[in-house]
DNA sequence: CTGAAAGCGCTTACAG
DNA sequence: CTGAAAGCGCTTACAG
């Protein structure tokens, strides 16, 4: 019954009685039509008798269509991923795609070497949710010519379209929150300010409350936040509101307003950003910016796609971020300060 | 400078004025040496100076290798998966070959349709994270002799080698530890019976703590889990401590409890399976079973690589779990019960 | 409507 | 050490 190998066009063209190239006609969609509608139905029985699946290799060896993209994230276990990465998927796979996915961790040689590696599997274009406001390898890819979008991030290069939260309108949102619970001394634990992230976030409470504290953070993880809120709390101890870069950051924040003896809300009010997966099952439950990050990979999906279908010029979105208030956040209790 | 389509290797060949079975040879590190040293080295300059990159797909075709394997989960979004995932990628990558994601939704048409898919891509094996006790498809890949391991669930089929935790001695861990704070009135929550995993934990379940109630949950979610925990509490009120089938079911345990007015771990202590990311924040930070995933990918992704080396007959690993203790676990409150 | 032929970009016995 | 040739499994103008 199985031989060794799986069964290519040919066997089946030959026990339908017919040469490979009607047998290829009849078992495309396409060019179905081009054949007597028995042989197609010859030619599929005998396809699905022999449990033929076709060679997508050879037949993108000769279309040069793989019907691949890649797609690059800083890490898969950082909560913000998966649900960018499965909108991703979503949408790819209603057009026949397949995402193939590299973890970079933020360094730039092992980013080049996945970059070509994707590149010698013949991918149509990329999915870039890794990168920097300045960024080689992007600049790289848009003289080469080669078809990509970013996600969640933008670089600073302009004709790259990218599909983004909208965070200066998020970080307004946060800040009004605050200020309509009486905080008056608030501060910002921002991003990593190379990230267009960072960027803009730091950038947007800059202007919403101009003059307050702001302490950059090393990268977007709950160690690093750590570090910068008890930087931050030395040197501005009457801090009573702190706007995170992201929800990491706001955990980092937490454990250390809980080290330093204080308590949020009572004390302290923080919110996040992103609103990842579980943070209303978080202690306090996080009060956050959602982004919504599922449809973020679905758009950035489709707007690859379309960019490869016509190589015409193509957009950027902005997707609507929404304050989310939990129990992180509450009003200034009325203190000798 | 960058012509329309990539330098293939007769360019590269045609540049260094050498025949390109020639280039070939020089470009591979295992032919490499069959070749004039000076050759070797005007091959490899021409072929960066063009930015020459590999065609995989005609190297498959021609070798029928393509260092590429399938990888099959239900759904990247459930935070079980992004560890084993990436320990999956992280080896894969060592040894240059690359994963190929999907996910399943637990449909079985779905599968089918990316599991051929896959095929035609000639993935050289798979690795199964959405195995079922009984699973026709997995049957089909065992009688097509289909290169694949199983990760977290097994299959109840012989011969197919499975990376899994040590699920029984984790229930026999938690039981222990609710045994030694006083409790005596124990449930479980068990996962769905079609899964390894939620047939394992309830037998040792059922082994550790004869004559326990235990009530099956339709699916490892926090809604089933929810759902489950009412269904317990009203046919067995005076519970006092449960093991959920895994953490997710843990969590709709929690909110059923609060919604009972009752209190955790105060009036009932909950313990979860997985250690999932962030179990450690949530409120209250959640007693479970650790369970090793990435390594338990890294394995996976080894076993998968040994046999597709060797054809040997392959084995199985278990991994060991641990008991996490924290904050939802506590002694039974001595009460008129 | 169908077949014969060429070719996508590689690798690898086979000669020399 | 190098070259010429065949072939992996498809698709697609080109004839008929």
């Amino acid at each position: 019954m199985t031989s060794g190998r799986p069964p290519t066009l040919d066997d089946v063209a030959r026990a339908a009685g017919v040469h490979k190239a009607t047998a290829s006609r009849a078992l495309n969609p396409a060019t179905r039509h081009q054949v007597s509608a028995r042989t197609a139905y010859r030619v599929s029985l005998e396809a699905t008798r022999l449990g033929y699946v076709p060679n997508t290799l050879a037949r993108g060896l000769r279309t040069s269509r793989t019907a691949a993209v890649g797609v690059l994230i800083p890490d898969l276990t950082n909560p913000l991923f998966p649900p960018i990465v499965r909108g991703i998927q979503d949408r790819l796979e209603q057009h026949g795609y397949t995402a193939l996915l590299v973890n970079t961790d933020g360094d730039e040689a092992r980013e080049r070497a996945e970059f070509n590696a994707l590149r010698s599997r013949r991918v149509e274009g990329f999915i870039v949710a890794t990168a920097r406001r300045h960024h080689p390898l992007l600049e790289l890819a848009v003289r080469e010519r080669i078809p990509f979008v970013t996600v969640n991030r933008s670089t600073e290069l302009p004709t790259v379209p990218a599909v983004l939260g909208d965070d200066a309108d998020g970080v307004a949102q946060a800040v009004a929150h605050l200020r309509a619970l009486d905080h008056t001394r608030l501060a910002h634990l921002a991003g990593p300010q190379t990230l267009s992230t960072g960027y803009v976030r730091m950038r947007a409470f800059r202007a919403a409350a101009p003059g307050a504290a702001v302490v950059e953070c090393a990268s977007y993880t709950e160690a690093a936040g750590y570090d910068a809120a008890r930087l931050l709390f030395e040197r501005h101890p009457h801090t009573t509101a702190v706007l995170a870069g992201n929800d990491l950051i706001a955990l980092g924040t937490l454990r250390a307003i809980e080290d330093l003896g204080r308590c949020c809300p009572a004390d302290v009010s923080v919110v996040g950003f992103n609103d990842m997966p579980f943070a209303d099952r978080f202690r306090p439950p996080l009060t956050t910016v959602h982004v919504p990050h599922h449809l973020m990979g679905v758009q950035a999906a489709q707007l690859l796609l379309d960019h490869l279908r016509a190589a015409a010029p193509s957009w950027s979105i902005l997707l609507p971020a929404r304050l989310v208030v939990r129990g992180s956040t509450a009003r200034r209790r009325p203190g000798p300060t």
